[in-house]
DNA sequence: AATAAGTTTGTAATCATTACAAATATAAAA
DNA sequence: TTTTATATTTGTAATGATTACAAACTTATT
């Protein structure tokens, strides 16, 4: 599946810009910062705003074409695998790494837990990642 | 037990504003932010300074006396309760409501993820809570 | 009392994110 | 095609939570 279709299936209209953003989320699955993929995108598409960046990536989470990860208490995160999976949060190198979603697989299809209506399920770990328990030796 | 116990038993020497702060978190569950402990403090301790309230939040956690929240993209929120409980956030009213935790129990003592370290783990839901709920019809 | 160490405070910066209005592009109607 | 309306993008300026920093203050130690 490509860009378009991608996005087409979750009923936005594409643009260069929308498919460039959302190209970027699907061959990158490095859950960047909204900074990240303006950096990334800037070169190719010169008259790139910033803000379309922004306004760009909150379509995609209102429209649930992309996920917005809160993991990190400075930066905002995105995620364009929709699948429910868990994320862990390197405290020293500041990688967000995949895991598979540890919850009970029941509430995947969103409970609704002591009356509330759930929408999203989001499921963090936090410490330090194989790659820096590496290095520390 | 109360404040002052709370912080000497996470190796915190206790001061005026540590044991109000503390306090205030052990007294009021409702995930404040570091403003809403300021605002809330600031009356009995009239020269309480924003940066102390944010300086010792952050001693707070660092000292695993209490945990810090990001279930919201805009504000990070403290829990004085540190076990392993999950959190919901309503996004019509913005309150974030305790939930047990749904995770595998086996995962609660920090386990080893695909060789990374997990020291912390966060499972947040989403949606629109009862209350609000009720209200829409 | 004097000194050192730890804590608190206020002000000024930082910086991610948003508001907003002008500019541009796309679609629809004439 | 031209005109008109609608949707999208852009740049700049504002917002606001959080932090840096150095002075003031408090507590512990000599």
């Amino acid at each position: 599946m490509n860009a378009v279709e991608r996005l087409t299936e979750y009923g936005i209209k594409p643009s260069v810009q929308r498919m460039a953003i959302m190209g970027y989320l699907m061959t990158h699955r490095t859950h960047p910062t909204a900074d990240e993929v303006y950096s990334a995108l800037c070169d190719s598409i010169p008259t790139l705003s910033k803000t379309t960046v922004y306004n760009t990536l909150k379509l995609f989470v209102d429209n649930r074409a992309a996920l917005m990860l809160t993991i990190d208490d400075k930066l905002v995160r995105f995620d364009g695998d929709t699948s429910l999976h868990s994320h862990f949060l390197c405290h020293r190198c500041g990688k967000v790494y995949d895991l598979p979603y540890s919850g009970k697989k029941s509430e995947a299809r969103m409970p609704n837990l002591e009356g509330h209506n759930i929408e999203e399920i989001h499921h963090y770990y936090k410490g330090v990642c194989r790659e820096c328990l590496e290095k520390e030796v």
